[in-house]
DNA sequence: TTATTATATCGTAATATTGCAATATTACGA
DNA sequence: TCGTAATATTGCAATATTACGATATAATAA
């Protein structure tokens, strides 16, 4: 026990629930937000204005891209990332169709 | 470690990856999906629909309820909830906002 | 009051996530 | 090639989440 029982639910609730994930944490939430104020494409100089150390950083930058949000390429010795702007319409679509077809039919 | 670091973050990250994490469990995102098929409000029911065990269901009720997601009275033995809709409402907005607000400027 | 039914809570085990130090890898310039 | 700077990976410790059996609590009916 502990795992989350995927076998149970099909794939749109399982995909959702990823893609909730992405955004349940407050460092990957900021992480995006440091995207939309940058001009250019973030590298790790998003580690001195969060609070949090290089890994870590690393760590949900991989979270973010592993979701198809970032698009990145190197710039020198730096890996400058920047938003897949394709796929994060993709999942602003997938949220609005949740919050429309989630309804209450009582009460 | 291992606790997230939440003295760092803004109110609004931290507000904003608590309302996500209400949907970041599949479980959760088919319990609500369940509320919007149902013309009356949900009780236990949920257990035997979804293939979890009524403790579990229980603690994923609570989540969402403990959100401010849920509305819930007494009808006879069964409490039953629904849908908070004016706070589904807000989350709606500001999940919006977020994806309004989230931008590349480059790439 | 007692029995019954429905939901919540407790306790606990297992897995997941978070965070960082240490180290590896990558890209480039000298 | 070697050194340097930037990012990724590894390994591990700590906390969080998920899941369920056992039990408690709540509401009603008999």
């Amino acid at each position: 026990m502990g795992a989350t029982k995927t076998e149970i639910f099909n794939q749109a609730e399982i995909d959702f629930a990823n893609m909730a994930k992405v955004f349940a944490h407050p460092a990957r939430v900021a992480i995006l937000k440091y995207i939309s104020k940058q001009t250019s494409c973030i590298c790790n100089d998003i580690v001195d204005e969060i609070g949090l150390s290089q890994p870590t950083i690393s760590q949900h930058l991989q979270v973010i891209n592993d979701a198809g949000l970032l698009l990145g390429n190197y710039k020198g010795p730096a890996k400058c990332y920047c938003l897949n702007v394709e796929k994060f319409e993709l999942y602003r679509k997938l949220f609005n169709q949740f919050f429309e077809t989630t309804k209450s039919n009582c009460c």
